[in-house]
RNA sequence: GCCCGGAUAGCUCAGUUGGUAGAGCAGAGGAUUGAAAAUCCUCGUGUCGGCGGUUCGAUUCCGUCUCCGGGCA
């Protein structure tokens, strides 16, 4: 960026008790260029960024989920990076109680935090807040597995239609992860997740001013075109070799969350001599731009959202703007 | 040059014993409460390669041409 603008410095968090502190939520599809816009308003702005990414929790992980490299991260370090070993799982509800901490201490050390990543469950778990649900359970949908496997997820929704029915209303037959959800936690804690909506609070909002942005390409072929090229830079960084160490530990399988992460799952089939390389990576390419459009979806119906374009001219600037005005 | 096999949706292909056609994938839209880069739902008109012929009617049968495979020279 050859900018000759001047660069606008933002004032540092106020001490001024009557203020209300502020946080900057920047969503986006995957390869819009969040990472680019957060490292630069870092650099502009007093400002720390906490990743809201279900896949940079993993170590180990790097290329294949465009982690920020180490030259990056050392400018603009990301909190909730590197947090889980990709034989691990994580949840929503995790990522809600971490990310209050994080915010907490960023604020309590005088800096806005800046909240930047592509998984919307997450910001919506922030946002707006998560029911009090037992945790999953892995002894109760081991059972609920095998009882799929043996007499089919019909008599699964079945079963969650006797006791739930306004959740078998909801949640289709063909829907193995949230069917088995349902049935968990009337399992484990005696209540219905009808029941246990029902007590979520719902006026509990966060303390905090938010200002919530998205960046988006205008043209959905730029984003196809971005993805793709994305994936072969991939490649050459040694994508191949990294999934290649996880899949020679031997403690790891598709199942888990983090190899069921787009590109890894497709890479780890081509290890295991199940498709080509040449269908390893359309099928990869693939998965990434589906992953774009559900993110979009989410997207699509955001409230409060203030979109903003990467292509547009004083992209930056702009986006400084609107801090200045909303939240520092 | 000759022989054989193809040519149908963006791609791979099925099919119509002659009544203008349908799957998978891709793509688009949607849902989304402790797995979420996950999981699930909905959406299918395209000179059936070109031109002729037979026929009430041809994408289907016949001829011919073009292109793509494979084989023989």
């Amino acid at each position: 960026m050859s900018s000759v603008e001047k660069t606008i410095v933002l004032p540092s968090g106020s001490d001024a008790a009557d203020e209300v502190p502020g946080i900057v939520c920047l969503m986006g599809a995957t390869a819009s260029g969040k990472t680019d816009l957060a490292v630069a308003l870092v650099e502009q702005a007093n400002c720390e960024i906490i990743s809201v990414d279900s896949a940079l929790i993993y170590r180990g992980m790097d290329i294949g989920t465009a982690k920020p490299d180490a030259e990056t991260l050392a400018r603009a370090p990301h909190r909730l990076i590197d947090i889980r070993d990709p034989s691990e799982a994580y949840s929503a509800a995790e990522f809600r109680r971490d990310v209050l901490q994080q915010i907490a201490e960023i604020q309590a050390a005088g800096r806005t935090p800046l909240l930047v990543g592509g998984t919307m469950l997450y910001f919506k778990a922030l946002l707006e807040g998560l029911a009090e649900l037992p945790p999953s359970d892995p002894v109760v949908r081991e059972k609920l597995l095998l009882d799929a496997q043996r007499q089919g997820l019909e008599s699964l929704h079945r079963r969650l239609a006797a006791v739930d029915p306004v959740s078998a209303q909801r949640i289709h037959p063909n829907d193995p992860q949230r069917l088995q959800r349902a049935l968990e936690v009337y399992e484990v804690s005696g209540y219905t997740l009808t029941e246990l909506w029902e007590r979520q609070r719902r006026d509990a909002r966060l303390p905090f001013k938010t200002l919530q942005l998205s960046v988006e390409l205008r043209d959905r072929a730029v984003l196809h075109a971005r993805i793709a090229e994305r994936f072969e830079q991939m490649l050459e960084l040694g994508f191949e070799a990294e999934v290649r160490a996880l899949y020679e530990r031997g403690d790891l399988h598709p199942d888990l969350p983090s190899i069921r992460c787009v590109g890894y799952r497709q890479m780890w089939e081509y290890l295991a001599g199940d498709v080509s390389r040449d269908r390893m990576i359309e099928r990869s390419i693939v998965a990434t731009r589906q992953l774009a459009k559900r993110q979009l979806t989410w997207l699509r119906s955001w409230p409060e959202l203030h979109r903003v374009d990467p292509q547009e001219r004083n992209f930056i600037g702009n986006v400084l703007k609107l801090l200045g005005e909303h939240i520092i």
